[in-house]
DNA sequence: ATACAATGTAGAGTTTACTCTATGTCAAGG
DNA sequence: CCTTGACATAGAGTAAACTCTACATTGTAT
């Protein structure tokens, strides 16, 4: 409904948008992360499409999936709704991976908690002796 | 109480042991996160201590700690029980650090699974379709 | 019309954390 | 005695993900 549909941004302001540098803006480009259109003077259009798919790249990003991984996912994705099962799969992996990863920081979590708490002790004593 | 104490290990059987590679423990000491003893023969020594130690660094790592932080750790922690307290500091910064990345990686783990039933849900629909 | 800010491309440079290569030493087995 | 294999150092090379530079165009405010 809202007019947003419309709106088109520059690089200047998609990167205030979504907080990556233009020069990232450019690599992720370059890397077939993202196809804005240009307009007549060549300059990129970024739309609120964009602005949605940057925000999900992001989330693949600080999952930790690489770049060229999320690149083949970009390329699947150009390519239409042929590809919706091929790119479920994808995210289905990946969501095993964060998983995993979930649980390993937890677990890291856990030790440093404890190696906290013996720091603790260890320091109450070593002020002890100092009295 | 066991006879592990006394046990010295070459880089080689380390290296099994830690899983890190003889390259990267050799990295690891010129960056000063470990300083195992030498023998007669120049070669390094490792100790059980040293098996302990690395575990240690490896959990900061996997936790995202940069080396050079570890490092300064490593440093805090050959100056022995002075500096106790600054590296309680460090670690519950770095727990801090590590409690945010969790939550993160929990949000990002919703919105993979809303984005994962939303693909199933577009799948089933084009399959209809096909019929 | 002119200046200056934003944008464009191509390609070089940076940072992190390894990883590998070249070359040399030394102890133990055949 | 000689070779082989593990180890030593110094320094070069690599991969990922940016980040920056140089230089050319274009859009906009005065």
């Amino acid at each position: 409904m809202s007019r947003g549909d419309f709106m088109k941004y520059s690089i200047g302001d998609f990167s205030k948008l979504t907080n990556l540098s233009i020069h990232t803006l450019r690599y992720y480009e370059k890397e077939n992360l993202i196809s804005p259109e240009r307009n007549s003077a060549n300059r990129r259009c970024y739309t609120e499409n964009d602005v949605k798919w940057v925000e999900f790249i992001k989330r693949l990003k600080d999952t930790g999936m690489p770049i060229k991984e999320i690149k083949h996912y970009s390329e699947l994705r150009s390519k239409g709704d042929s590809t919706l099962a091929e790119r479920m799969e994808m995210l289905i992996q990946h969501r095993q991976f964060l998983n995993e990863q979930i649980s390993k920081l937890q677990e890291h979590q856990l030790k440093l908690n404890d190696k906290i708490d013996f720091y603790r002790e260890k320091i109450k004593t070593s002020n002890t002796e100092i009295r």
